[in-house]
DNA sequence: CCGTATCCAATAAGATACTG
DNA sequence: CAGTATCTTATTGGATACGG
């Protein structure tokens, strides 16, 4: 029995690969199964613990989640890192590699989004909201502008910085910013991508500023129905 | 007994999607199963017929591709189409929304070309090779070359035009290029990627230019296990 | 509280044989 | 050639229990 199950394990592990020399292959042998890209894109703007990653990966159970950050790993993507004493606790981190692939996965994020069966009123994490606008930003419309916006989304906090047509993202505190945007990742996204008032969220800071950032991020246009 | 099924097919279609509105959650709605992707690739210079995706997705069940070719019509990104008479041959073809999606998938592969574990000597399809020279191709290296490439890859004939540094495909009869590579997409990997000799393939046309031609793809540099 | 490990039921994938 | 049908195996997710 013992040596059945050394088997089982073996064979879930490694015998799943596409054996293929593409490196299409070989990228969806490396983060193809369920779940792998959407922890990558919550390890996106920095370490993550167990427990933040199982809730805002809505429907993961424990089990998978853990298979998954023990394969990211062995194959040197994520990096299992315990912080020093005073917090002392584990986090789970992208490798320098790892984050290489994040731009990609995002604009395929942005491609998805022009699909008539996109329902953007579903729930979305705090990674997610920030990384559309990463992906979404209009360097014509964001031309010009120099700015710092400040984002808290529930209990995370998010400093982007608005420069040459880019956006640049951290996590950390708010401060000096141009204006600040409160709420859940959902509501935001329904006033910045889906055009809803601004009175279900709190907008601090010049709110004229506000309005305008809001624009910079035109969602693509869905595709016809052929 | 029926009733059953028909739940059950039902279930399989749609009960599997992350409840997520993030973009890319629905991009592996989309596209996100096992093979999917790799069918999408396969599609990415024209159309395919059924037999020649199951012969050139190497390990896929009919059944499997079947279903997947089913999903990918109903999501819109391949359509199913019946070429004229004197063929008369159903063919898939990738929508015009479905082909936006291939440099994407395509930038994931240069990605997993870095990773230690990727084995360029395992089999590869005539469209995966392709693809590779079209991903890899240095603009640097490629500067002031205007040129049209032949390559006979078994049965399958294309055309590469280098131009201003990239490089467009056409799958088409070879005539008028300044050289011709024939032979098997893996033997033809191993002299442009892997810089073996060229005595294992055949060159017809200019050999001095053929050569020039074979370096303009390097390979990105491998991760250092850290 | 932070994860892991284990068991179970539901699905998806794979292998093979078969039909129009 | 272009798929179906059927059976077997593997993976997933949910629940629960366990160790630090």
């Amino acid at each position: 029995m013992q040596l059945e199950k050394v088997t089982k394990t073996r064979k879930s592990d490694e015998k799943r690969r596409y054996e293929d020399a593409c490196g299409l292959a070989h990228a969806l042998d490396l983060i193809g199964e369920r779940w792998a890209m959407l922890v990558l894109r919550e390890l996106a703007y920095g370490p993550r613990r167990f427990s933040e990653l199982r809730s805002d990966l809505q429907g993961i159970s424990a089990n998978v989640l853990t298979q998954r950050l023990t394969e990211l790993e062995a194959r040197g993507l994520v990096r299992k890192v315990k912080l020093p004493p005073p917090a002392s606790v584990q986090v789970y981190q992208a490798t320098e590699w790892g984050l290489e692939a994040v731009p990609m996965i995002a604009s395929l994020g942005r491609w998805a989004a022009r699909s008539p069966a996109h329902d953007p009123t579903l729930p979305m994490s705090h990674v997610s909201i920030i990384m559309s606008f990463q992906t979404l930003i209009s360097p014509a419309l964001a031309e010009g502008i120099d700015e710092r916006v400040g984002f808290r989304l529930g209990d995370a906090d998010y400093v982007v910085h608005v420069h040459d047509g880019r956006l640049d993202v951290m996590r950390a505190d708010i401060e000096n910013t141009r204006a600040t945007f409160i709420g859940s990742p959902t509501e935001i996204a329904a006033v910045v991508h889906g055009g809803a008032p601004f009175d279900t969220i709190k907008v601090e800071g010049d709110l004229e500023f506000a309005g305008r950032f809001a624009k910079l991020f035109p969602l693509p246009p869905k595709v016809d129905a052929s």
